[in-house]
DNA sequence: TTGTAGGCGTTATCAT
DNA sequence: ATGATAACGCCTACAA
């Protein structure tokens, strides 16, 4: 039970109390409270050692009671530092940005900071939109995940003042601090496992064309190829959009071939799930008529039937990855390195030796 | 080409310049430049009227070109609003919630709104803590999904005061304003349909126990034997957690019984993958031996071999009703009702007429 | 150990 | 139509 007239020293023509609604305690009212000065209570609660063990103990029971929560927008607007991060994102509505997501929250969460996320819908303009608002909201970093424009936008970027990290970059070279997988040794991998299981007619059904990744991934398919001197035939390599419909098309023309492919590199599990999808359709079995691998190991790639053979991407862990370089970043460390996942293959049921 | 030296005006002592790293430049850098006072500047960039015409422009070229952004933390501070919302899920990493939050964060965007994500982990005092973390960044209002331990924390939620909407809730009534899917109905769809495919041993894989969900979709389940006046044997009504393994196991236990069923109606999308593995393993075919259901209409449900007959849930509509409804709860309206959705059926290759 | 006095970048309320 | 001036809630000197 405290007093009820204990402003004694302000009581002076309190100019009608401007009756709010009673919204949330503010240091001061708080420090009426406990009968200390603002700047007192702002110490307790942060636990300095320049206040009374005692009265912190006090202060920061009664801030307790009281519900006090200290406003991070005044805060943020005095320290100049908002404990946010920006995230970007071409859709969270997909298995692999889910992952990372997670991961990139978890850690920022378990480091005290709170982050923002933006939904491009891999529109340059809706991209272009979010990077200023987050410029708006002062955030203190920001990541970008497998962006299709980040290229577009760097320079607006890298004008806001902050650190930036990018995962899976689709125009890498410009901006150092980013963790990538290693694309071309694991479609090479994959290749080369395939050719192992007695392969010669191996297709790739690759992403949208002009992206790193599919490059890269292209690039190690060929290479695994060229090294057991087969010849990489054109009308081997079609292209998807790395969703499941383009991918049924893709296969589609490829078992119009007159010599159809034993075996098929999908650019990733979606699109290999068109491509199982379309193989079914006709009829055919995997891997008994033909062998097909994944990229990425999303959940479902365990689901299929059968399983895909693939390479796994620990998108959750790259998350974290890329939230504690964003963290050393913008705690000023320069030398932040870049981080290259390695590929790792994951052998399931749909691939298996070349019917003879 | 404008001047270099044009602020004659405030030329005296500028006492060194703090020599700042040369941040965001301020609505007082901008005034200076536009030869205004800041008041003038603000109000020339939030299209005032009351601001001539011409120097209103000039002001926006000029901050344009200077490459302002206001501060949205100051600008909170002052307004007491922070044009933010906070959004709390169990799990990001779930094609369920990846849809939502994806129509969650579209609808905020086009509004205005920038939205905190925080991941509880369904862990309670992780989702306390975010809840917090809310708070504290003054958010303007409050979306969490699927909460599995909201019931815990919505007196701290309701302590905030600002609004709070649920998207399909494991313990409703609390709150008044949700967005949920007719659980019931859409089970009892389905359980319907199958009985008018001649099943009559039909199983229920669940949730865990004591989740809302759960609960309704199995009365659905229920009331469609009932209605046929088929018994519902006990064993025929088991838990998994909502994903594939528990289902896997949990399918393990209805094929061992003396009579197994001919159909199963799962809780989720997930958990039917869990029991169609189940079934494959042991040779067994789907629709030919046993019928399978699912519920979610999951991206993957299309791609499940058979196809999913399931229930849909407008995932990411559901998202941008629980934002438009925030969104009116913020403005003061409080006649903001709950939305129910209705169920949807969709049959796909996984449910056919008994075997004779 | 504590209190007083700025100031962070806006918007809002007065004047003029 | 524009300019002073005062908040908003907090932190950080500096003073006591």
């Amino acid at each position: 039970m405290r007093g009820e007239s204990e402003d004694k020293t302000t009581e002076i023509a309190q100019p009608a109390a401007p009756r709010q609604t009673l919204h949330q305690p503010s240091i001061k009212d708080i420090a009426k409270l406990a009968r200390v000065s603002h700047p007192t209570v702002s110490r307790a609660l942060q636990n300095s050692p320049l206040v009374n063990a005692a009265t912190a103990e006090k202060i920061r029971r009664i801030a307790r009671e009281a519900g006090y929560r200290p406003s991070a927008v005044a805060r943020g607007l005095v320290t100049q530092r908002t404990r946010t991060i920006g995230l970007v994102v071409t859709t969270v509505a997909d298995p692999f940005t889910g992952e990372v997501v997670s991961g990139i929250e978890q850690a920022a969460s378990d480091n005290g900071y709170c982050v923002y996320l933006a939904d491009s819908n891999a529109d340059p303009e809706r991209e272009k939109k979010v990077v200023q608002a987050f410029a708006e909201q002062r955030v203190d970093g920001i990541i970008v995940t497998s962006s299709r424009v980040g290229a577009l936008h760097l320079p607006l970027l890298s004008e806001m003042g902050v650190p930036v990290v990018l995962i899976n970059d689709q125009h890498p070279g410009l901006v150092a601090h980013s963790v990538l997988i290693s694309n071309m040794d694991g479609m090479h991998e994959l290749t080369e496992y395939l050719i192992a299981l007695g392969h010669r007619r191996i297709a790739y059904i690759g992403d949208q064309s002009g992206y790193y990744s599919d490059t890269e991934r292209l690039d190690g398919y060929q290479i695994g190829l060229a090294e057991a001197n087969i010849y990489a035939r054109p009308e081997w390599m079609v292209h998807g959009n790395g969703k499941p419909e383009a991918a049924f098309r893709a296969m589609e023309q490829l078992l119009a071939l007159d010599e159809p492919p034993t075996a098929v590199c999908c650019y990733n599990d979606m699109t290999a799930l068109g491509a199982l999808h379309s193989i079914h359709s006709h009829g055919l079995r995997v891997p008994g008529d033909i062998s097909i691998t994944g990229f990425d190991d999303l959940f479902l790639a365990s689901y299929t039937d059968p399983p895909l053979t693939t390479i796994r991407q620990p998108m959750k862990r790259m998350g974290q990855l890329a939230m504690e370089n964003l963290l050393k970043l913008m705690a000023g460390d320069e030398s932040v390195p870049p981080i290259k996942i390695k590929a790792e293959m994951i052998v399931r049921g749909s691939t298996a030796k070349v019917r003879a």
